[in-house]
DNA sequence: CTGAAAGCGCTTACAG
DNA sequence: CTGAAAGCGCTTACAG
């Protein structure tokens, strides 16, 4: 199959590749019966531009990536979806790029602003560390989602996330309001300014409140997958058999820890609660459906992609902004 | 932050930029001082080519293409995981492409041939239809993943699949020696030649041989997500309240199953059994885990590359491979 | 080992 | 409304 160029449309057509290009961009000022003749003969050809041809020139609109980490996530997954449902009519085009658990989003990023010349960036999840100080020379807008970004020292960051410090918060007193006292914690690194140490924190905010004491060993870090929280969680109640309910910091994480839990012999939620965090569809059909911390997956979507467009297109000022989360009570809490 | 083209680069370095472009693609033809100059400035500009550029000149490498319909199908997307996951050294580029659940992954393969001169495709799911007409002169090889190829008249289609007939016998076996006669099948559409229609097939062989017949209201055609399956599941048990297996073409559809039987007071395997296909870690850690067909994705991924880079490369006929799947037995069979 | 020049397929001032 | 020409950033014969 003869892949055409401009060049063979234009003298199949009789006209200038000027003219082509014209149409091909459906630029208004060109005569109608010269239009309909071009376009026939790219019908005929089935002729399809050349992409690396186009944005060597033109940056097409303008290129954003929306980067996330790790291809297996549901929870960004979901999130990447949705603000792609929101792109539609932009004139930027948008690309996904997945880097890999243990590569580094921010190096990719400043490989994507050369290689594609990409002009905005949103992050989904992850966390800002030293790692992103490569991005202090980089004058792309950037969003950050599911973390503020606020205390960030670039210039052009802008934010969009829940209350985690609240809803970590919600999920603890859930399971003080059901009884628990002997309450477990899995998640992320709990030290920083991320949104797991926010999620942490509420935890230990509600059980402050309620004259709960924390039993440290009852803080358990863990690979957010599922193979990973079900091996953490079989060592764990083999250690504190007596613990009657879990924080997991995310619904991932919730699952893993309810297969152990059931392999061990224990029911959810009848001998211990667990409470999630995300709100990813499949807690809706696992047994027991996940009692959790829903993320408001559309509106983070609609507001990242819109904060990018401002900053990009309109050159206004970044924003941070928190979106509410909510609690979501269906049947691993009692 | 300044965009550094080649241009810079050799400016800087005081060389031609056809010595910057050598030591960019590491052309053993340089001076080793000079290759280590301009390696220099590179690095202060952190330099990184454009893309665009490279690949309208050098079609760098081959661009192949990896399309799957649908983001959420977990077991289309662990496939095209494990493909990129055998990517590693190769010389070709891969990309891989999302299609709408409802759009057409030939007319994607068609634009992707123009657009972006992708050179080889594989297809991941899915099935061959008069869609795929479009592909007859595109001479670009091609391999079609977990469906067969062999009947299709394009010169350069392979295929790597398993026997899906077989396997669509040993599911419903399964079933049979488990004592159950009233079973249900759950699934595509049964008419035709893709894979869907084959398991149906093989299904009705295992029954043919048991002398078992098959009760026509039991043939349940679903879409293929976990709400789809709820949905027809709920009707379904409605009207064939005694039905006492399943025969599930998904994992994602059994799980989808359990969860409506479950909603119905009917428990898994207890009341009903319900069997699988295709494998998908989820399934090892639902509440049963499933009993399932499992596909033998890395074997999967890796034939695929290989047959293309084959044809590609070598310019190899087309093949058409089985590799064999197993039954995993799990929970959700009684 | 090195560089000048042509060209990849397109877009876009500019001139008419 | 239309076209000739320059140029985007790179690669690659070709000549030296």
């Amino acid at each position: 199959m003869k892949i055409y160029t401009i060049k063979d449309i234009a003298r199949k057509a009789g006209v200038s590749v000027t003219t082509v290009s014209r149409v091909l961009n459906k630029r208004p000022d060109v005569n109608q019966a010269t239009r309909e003749k071009v376009e026939r003969v790219m019908a005929e050809c089935r002729f399809v531009g050349n992409a690396n041809a186009r944005g060597l020139k033109q940056p097409d609109g303008d290129l954003i990536a929306i980067i996330l980490r790790g291809r297996e996530n549901p929870f960004l997954n979901s999130l990447a979806e949705a603000m792609l449902a929101h792109t539609h009519g932009l004139k930027a085009s948008f690309l996904t790029e997945f880097v890999d658990e243990q590569a580094d989003e921010f190096q990719a990023a400043v490989r994507l602003s050369h290689e594609k010349r990409v002009k905005g960036f949103i992050f989904v999840g992850g966390r800002i560390d030293e790692r992103a100080d490569v991005l202090q020379d980089m004058d792309a807008p950037m969003v950050f989602t599911t973390i503020s970004a606020e205390k960030a020292a670039f210039p052009r960051a802008a934010s969009v996330y829940i209350d985690d410090r609240a809803m970590g918060r919600a999920a603890m007193q859930t399971l003080l309001d059901a009884g628990h006292t002997r309450i477990a914690i899995f998640g992320g690194i709990r030290v920083g300014d991320d949104g797991f140490a926010k999620r942490y924190a509420g935890a230990m905010d509600a059980l402050k409140d309620a004259g709960v004491p924390f039993d440290e060993e009852r803080f358990v870090q863990t690979r957010f997958s599922m193979s990973g929280a079900y091996d953490t969680a079989q060592a764990f109640f083999s250690a504190k058999p007596d613990t009657t309910a879990v924080f997991a910091m995310s619904d991932t994480i919730a699952m893993g820890i309810i297969r152990a839990l059931t392999d061990m012999g224990k029911s959810v939620p009848a001998d211990v609660s667990v409470i999630g965090y995300d709100g990813i569809e499949m807690g809706k059909f696992f047994i027991p459906r996940l009692t959790t911390i829903e993320q408001p997956v559309d509106d983070i979507a609609r507001e990242s992609v819109q904060i990018l467009m401002d900053m990009l297109e309109d050159n206004k000022p970044p924003r941070h902004i928190v979106v509410d989360a909510k609690l979501v009570t269906r049947e691993s809490v009692r």
